[in-house]
DNA sequence: TCGTGGCGGGG
DNA sequence: GTGTACGCCACGA
């Protein structure tokens, strides 16, 4: 057959090892919108040996050490001296090829045994990633390829086979072709709490396609048989190209697999006939073929979001309200399977559930597909990827194309370092308040002194001439030239962010491509932000403590500068926290500010925000603004943390909103204890919802290992008891009900609360009274104004503002 | 009363 | 398995 060239985008890449021979095979989908593989027999795993200087006379000998290790089963099919960089200074290396992937781990050891090699390194890079990265080949892109089509062997569930007899180039385009995605769920039966593969079915597997289409798929009663051969069947004839679940890493996915084995059935949904899908890095599972999405990896990173359910996911991206949605407690699906009356509800959720996992993915693949594409991790890892390496393996590739040698994961112990200062705030009202940041401060002052490890100056000799820059408290000092490691890695993602933000400009909002392009620039600034976190990492490659400790040292620096440039200017300076500074708006003084602050400092700063009114306590970290619109932004305060009950949020907010809107504090008053008496009156009759008493908290350890009773670890052991598993990570919902003792007796899982247990009082004096106070003491209010009832109290006021 | 452990959201 | 700074609760000496 003749050669061709085609394009195609690319969904993942893998090997096989095919008689003696890997094979790198990569599933696309061409211009056509046929699914393909292509495969490659070209490629061949190595690694490198860093030789000693002392024995840059022998290399002779050091080859023919290495060549007697070759042995039979994954040959050294090649030995080459190369010219490379670790951390930036030349070293020669030898490059070590032999046949199989395995086989790199047993050559590494030996190799490194051996007197003049200084160090192995790239060894522990995956043979795919390692395809990708020499062929400059990025998952989610389009690329060109000079091939031979073959035969179709019947193995793949494509349209076509390849065989790469070259690899042209990337096509600079970043539209994906039309993607099918399909979103699954599914609900098992479980009358012990936790549910057990060998002994609980699976009763509901619910879908929703990229076409708009709803399918369900029920057991018949609690024989689950066919429902799962219905499962595999769709999906086979549907052939998703994505595949996204909530949670289905650790969840539906685990228990599918289980519980086939269990019935003995073949889990055959991958695009590779007869692989079923199995763990794979990082804890996600993979599904030869076809990428395997688990939303809940990227809902996990949204801060905005505290409690991680699909449901509350669902309602803050805007898919689905939860008002809106059916809604069934997971210790009570079992109940609802057996009610007949009941299973309705439970199959409407089970379809909610389906319809918002497709929707979220409509929100979020976009994102994901850009993060891909840019640090070329597979979409089916990227999400369980975390920040730390999804910028390692996009630093991999800057490596490989400055002929950077990658240094190996090295343990270390951990060592705190200073960070960024934070201003003692005027408390106070503050009207017209400007909020200017700093762009990118700490990429900036990263690119700015050249920090990097391979620029960090160990002997001071080499700094005569001002050659280098000095951290000013701790002394660090980095060579002016040649540029730092990190320092190129960042102009090129800052270049490409910028070309991308002026393409985006060419676009209008609701296009496809002003989405992809916006993604895209999502994805290049993310990662020039996680540069500085990265280097303090003790689990990174190019961990750099010292640079870490002088990026901050250099941002104190700046900021304090950048204050002492404003009070020159006759702004007052009311609160600063890293890369941000509260003056008082003055259009001209603050033109005038930023401009100098560019002049002087050479960084760049901008208006973010202006507030008609901020307030402030004297606490650092937390204000209330109130902006040009009319909104209130509340900031650290306990009504934007996850860990008090909605109440005390709910009150303090409304109280922020009434002061600040009104600066009335009585009219606050006032309002909090009404409210006050609504809920001790709606806990007597049991008439109100137990969920505003709900207070969240997070298992960091195993229980066993806390030493104090904290309430949150307390209910959790209840749970435990029940029968429920308890996991790190865990959010427990606790209530505190009435009796004696201490707080942490009194704490309960919410499950099986009735709310006329509640200890309203404990509510009043620990959430609600505290809450309330943090912004209403600063005008004289006390505890008491807000307890006393009924008009006697009035006469109690005495307010200071 | 105060130090400690624990926790989370945010610049 | 990005970083540190910060405030506040509950506990217990």
């Amino acid at each position: 057959m003749s050669a061709s060239d085609i394009e195609i985008y690319i969904l993942d890449a893998s090997y096989e090892v095919i008689g003696g021979e890997p094979h790198i095979v990569i599933w696309g989908i061409d211009r056509d919108g046929r699914r393909v593989l292509l495969r490659d027999r070209r490629f061949r795993p190595y690694f490198y040996a860093i030789i000693d200087k002392n024995f840059y006379d022998k290399i002779d000998i050091l080859l023919s050490s290495i060549k007697r290790l070759s042995r039979p089963r994954s040959p050294i099919t090649s030995l080459e001296i190369v010219d490379k960089k670790f951390f930036g200074k030349p070293v020669k290396a030898i490059r070590i090829t032999t046949m199989l992937p395995e086989a790199v781990r047993e050559y590494r050891d030996d190799v490194s045994k051996i007197p003049g090699i200084e160090r192995v390194v790239e060894a522990d890079i995956r043979f795919s990633m390692r395809y990708l990265i020499d062929n400059d080949i990025y998952p989610c892109t389009w690329h060109r390829f000079r091939v031979v089509e073959r035969p179709r062997s019947g193995e793949y569930r494509v349209d076509a086979e390849y065989e790469v007899i070259d690899i042209l180039h990337r096509v600079e385009e970043f539209v994906p072709p039309r993607l099918r995605v399909l979103a699954f769920d599914i609900e098992v039966y479980n009358p012990r709490g936790i549910p057990k593969a060998n002994k609980d079915p699976i009763i509901i597997i619910s879908l929703y396609n990229s076409d708009g289409e709803y399918i369900e798929f029920t057991a018949n009663d609690k024989d689950d048989r066919n429902l799962i051969k219905s499962f595999i069947d769709y999906v086979l004839k549907y052939d998703p190209d994505i595949i996204v679940g909530y949670n289905s890493n650790r969840f539906d996915w685990p228990y599918l697999i289980e519980r086939s084995r269990f019935l003995g059935i073949k889990l055959d949904v991958s695009r590779r006939r007869g692989v079923e899908p199995s763990p794979s890095v990082h804890g996600h599972i993979s599904v030869p073929g076809r990428l395997n999405v688990d939303l809940y990896d990227f809902a996990e990173e949204m801060s905005e979001i505290k409690i991680k359910s699909l449901d509350e996911v669902a309602e803050y991206l805007g898919v689905m309200k939860k008002s809106e949605r059916t809604n069934v407690p997971w210790y009570e699906i079992y109940r609802y399977w057996d009610d007949e009356k009941l299973r309705p509800i439970l199959l409407r959720y089970a379809r909610d559930d389906a319809i918002s996992t497709y929707g979220i993915a409509e929100k979020i693949l976009p994102f994901a597909i850009q993060l891909s594409s840019v640090t070329g991790i597979p979409l089916d890892q990227v999400g369980t990827a975390s920040v730390g390496f999804r910028l390692e393996w996009f630093l991999i590739r800057i490596a490989y194309m400055r002929d950077e040698l990658v240094p190996n994961r090295i343990e270390r112990e951990y060592e705190p370092y200073r960070g960024a200062i934070v201003l003692e705030p005027k408390k106070g009202v503050h009207e017209d308040i400007a909020v200017l940041d700093f762009s990118a401060m700490y990429p900036s002052i990263m690119m700015k002194y050249n920090i990097g490890p391979d620029t960090l100056v160990k002997d001071p000799e080499i700094c005569k001439e001002d050659k280098c820059f000095e951290a000013p408290e701790t002394g660090y000092k980095f060579v002016k030239e040649p540029s730092a490691f990190f320092k190129i890695a960042l102009e090129i993602l800052v270049k490409a962010r910028k070309i991308v933000r002026e393409q985006l400009k060419k676009y209008s909002v609701d296009s496809i491509e002003y989405r992809v392009l916006d993604a895209r620039q999502r994805a290049l600034k993310i990662l020039a932000n996680a540069c500085y976190g990265y280097m303090g990492w003790v689990g990174a490659r190019w961990y750099c403590r010292e640079c870490a400790e002088a990026v901050t040292d250099f941002g104190r620096e700046t900021i304090r500068k950048a204050i002492d440039i404003a009070r020159n200017l006759g702004l007052a300076v009311i609160y600063g926290d890293t890369d941000s500074l509260f003056v008082k708006y003055d259009k001209e003084k603050i033109d005038k500010l930023i401009k100098t602050v560019e002049d002087v400092l050479g960084l760049e700063i901008k208006i973010d925000k202006i507030y008609r009114r901020v307030f402030f306590t004297e606490a650092k970290k937390r204000y209330i603004g109130l902006t040009d619109d009319g909104r209130i932004d509340v900031v650290g305060f306990e009504a934007v943390r996850g860990d008090w009950a909605e109440i005390a949020k709910e009150l303090q907010e409304k109280t922020a909103d009434i002061v600040l809107k009104t600066m009335d504090p009585k009219k606050a008053v006032e309002f909090v204890r009404n409210e006050i008496e609504k809920l001790r009156k709606g806990v007597s009759e049991g008439s109100i919802p137990i969920d505003g008493f709900i207070i969240w908290k997070t298992i960091t350890k195993p229980l066993k290992e806390y030493e104090v009773d904290a309430p949150h670890v307390v209910a959790a052991k209840y749970l435990e008891k029940a029968g429920y598993r308890v996991e790190v990570g865990d959010k427990i919902g606790y209530v505190i009900i009435r009796g004696s003792g201490k707080i942490s007796d009194r704490a309960r899982p919410y499950i099986n609360v009735d709310v006329r247990d509640i200890d309203i009082d404990y509510y009043i004096e620990h959430q609600i009274i505290p809450a309330v106070i943090r912004i209403l003491g600063y005008f004289g209010i006390t505890e008491k104004h807000l307890k006393t009832v009924g008009r006697t109290g009035r006469s109690l006021f005495d307010y200071r503002k």
